[in-house]
DNA sequence: CGGTATCCAGCCTGATACTG
DNA sequence: CAGTATCAGGCTGGATACCG
């Protein structure tokens, strides 16, 4: 009863390989840096500050937070809102677009709790 | 009706934060690098020669593809066969494990294509 | 708090030459 | 064909210091 799906979703990954600029590169794209994904992860249970953001998703420097989080929001995956005050408050947040991102997340949280190292 | 779904879905992507090892990592551990996850696509279509998945990949050099099948094999990812013909033939192959990162390769396709760039 | 600026090390990756 | 060996470079990411 798993075959047909089975067989539709091969058939679509078959049709990847024949995209000028295969879709899965995209989302590789999108996903990008060693810690992108996690930020994500971190993202989905809610909006979170710079701080907190780093505190959730292990030892990464501010530099590279702060990099990775601007080419998320160039990306259209987050948005950063400042509140002025004192001291600042800063709020980053998945867009659709980025909430849309769970689906893959997912799929990695379930492959790798299936496969332990 | 699809509400009930994301909400498990959800609180699954929830749970995964408080994983010490997170399995959201395990899955970018094996999926690492630049071309790791390009390599488990074209395997998806069955088992390929060196010269084959080179090809089919995009310009990659030959050591990094060689560092990264070795990489794969030693987690359980591929096989690698040998025929002692001349000239040689060795055919990659995904394991069982390998094959089961299908859903995975293709959340991202999905997610690819519903946001290009 | 939430960054920026600068410098730098390490690693991934590639180019090139060569081999069983 | 399917690599290995070697060398070199670029980019990612980290350490440190400092700012609004």
């Amino acid at each position: 009863m798993e075959t047909e799906l089975d067989q539709r979703v091969h058939a679509e990954l078959m049709d990847a390989r024949n995209d000028r600029e295969c879709a899965i590169s995209r989302t590789l794209q999108v996903l990008d840096g060693k810690w992108t994904t996690l930020i994500v992860r971190e993202l989905l249970a809610g909006p979170l500050r710079f701080t907190e953001l780093r505190a959730g998703i292990g030892p990464v420097s501010a530099k590279t937070l702060t990099d990775r989080l601007r080419a998320l929001e160039h990306q259209g995956i987050i948005t950063r809102t400042i509140y002025p005050e004192v001291p600042p408050r800063v709020v980053y947040e998945l867009t659709e677009q980025g909430l849309s991102l769970r689906n893959v997340l997912h799929a990695m949280l379930r492959w790798g709790r299936t496969n332990p190292a």
